[in-house]
DNA sequence: TATGAATGAGCTTTCATTCAT
DNA sequence: GATGAATGAAAGCTCATTCAT
């Protein structure tokens, strides 16, 4: 089949994305992805571990696929719009279930270093792309800015309503 | 003293807003309350119930305290520059611990519809709110996002560059 | 409307009888009942308290209602007959709901001689009820004790088969 | 000394027997059983589970001592009236607690299916064991009738009274 | 490497009862 | 006589984690 780690990674991928960080129990988990419990904790010293492989493993999910939608573009402006639009593909797939790493945020003690500063460097690496992409730092921070909210309050409204204002927006920003 | 129910949610209402949902027990807040157990089942008929007094609650004092932030300013254009200040006050009174309803949006079951829908009237609140002070719903829209992103931002990066960047951003939108 | 303890009283003779003894709270008793829970106590030193008299009401229901029944007829045998088509009445009114009694005396500890000795004095009211129409101390017995099995049987399979069986076999008793 | 599992049972077996099923909590099992909490729930789901898997085990229990009872003798006769003098024993034995399947009859809600197939089935196998015993249907069902009202009138009065008149009945009708 | 068995601490919730007025 | 407020104890159940093999 594949190794109880990639199982539980595949597991966790699907379950933390769908239900949250708190509300999946490593009993799930391990009983999802077919691995004894002992084994778990022979590949994540604690589910805070999980939780940072989780992380990682989604930061580059996205970005890959958020590549690949854009890259159907050539135009910058287009690429930008284009992101956008992947935000609402991605709640489509994902039932609006908004951005794994902001949800966490929301569920870790806030001294948890750890995991806080994967969350950021997520987001940092989000606001470069961004920057690289406009070459304008006043302007990429901006839709950044745009960018983000645009994630919460779809996923708050179960509604892409703001996106494609923000889409409008942008348009009218950089045009 | 005063009574247990005042008692639990003030005790509530720190440490909803402290330690997120999830993460507080009502062990702990019975505890921290001086209260018996079965006293807060009488005012509570359960956790989830809590949790939509807490918002209410926090609702009201959130908006309260806005108020009387932006109230200082007469200008409409220095009330919304208000509104981001109030941001920065806000997060050194906290700790830069966000916003209580998108944090425990990211907390609870996507099909929670009780707590879902306090959550969305308390931003649609704050959507006319920004409409009404503005009067250009294609402004105030905008404003509306970059208000939001500048709570999560200033949150996930405990600082408030962002909010300063969403305050540039805006006067020079307005000007 | 009528007074508390008459409430609580009806309200208990419904509960009781639907629910069982344990699977009935007071908390129930009282708000259906519209008391409160002092009221209660002011009344009843205890729910075991409650439970004798809920058993004393009970008992003289029940003989009422079997008399009524069964004085429609005029000879003994027929009388005897009936007395098990009560039974299947009883069933169709209280959805197969067994003997009160009987379901009380599994649910109390063995050692509740207080509520043991009101079920035991309900029975044996039963079996000289028996003797008194029989005036046959060996064949009353008798009936009496199909007179149990077929309340108990016709409890557990949901069915009446069990009394039209006794009915048979009391038939060719007398005969 | 033995499984965690088998330690749960037997202790089970013993309190639901004696105190039945509703006044029999976890916390004492697990007591009693020197396990972990958290042990039970993973050989129990739930304590509905537990209380199937008590009755299965009752089941095989007491049918085994019946036939271990009634099979020092080879007449059909006296295997019957053998029958009733095995009551006597488990009630001396068991201190007149009389029928664990018709106890937990009474303490569950009515639409337990789950539990109240159990009980069912156990009665059709008591109530198959005596026909095959006496190849008579109609009687045979008479002696079960009768057997189960001795039951509970000795579990009720604390007494083999009426199990000893049951069998001078059977004597009679046998003869 | 891989695992099934076992766990302590904690969860939310409900019980029958008493207190103060 | 009547009540709303308050309670300690216990209920059934789940959590992330570790042990022994």
């Amino acid at each position: 089949m594949s190794t109880p780690k990639e199982r539980i990674i595949a597991t966790t991928f699907e379950l933390f994305a769908k239900q949250g960080y708190n509300s999946t129990g490593i009993n799930q988990i391990v009983a999802e992805a077919n691995v004894a419990k002992a084994s778990f904790y022979q590949y994540f010293k604690s589910k805070e571990d999980l939780c940072v492989e989780f992380l990682n493993v989604r930061h580059d999910y996205w970005f890959n696929e958020l590549n690949r939608f854009v890259s159907k573009e050539k135009d910058m402006k287009l690429k930008l719009i284009s992101c956008f639009d992947f935000l609402i593909e991605m709640n489509q797939k994902e039932n609006f279930r908004g951005c794994s790493f902001l949800n966490i945020l929301s569920e870790i003690p806030m001294d948890n270093v750890k995991i806080l500063s994967v969350i950021q460097n997520h987001k940092k690496d989000l606001r470069n792309y961004f920057s690289e992409l406009i070459k304008d730092s006043g302007l990429s921070d901006h839709i950044y800015l745009l960018f983000e909210s645009s994630i919460i309050e779809s996923q708050l409204f179960r509604s892409n309503e703001l996106i494609e204002k923000s889409k409008k927006i942008i348009i009218n920003l950089i045009k």
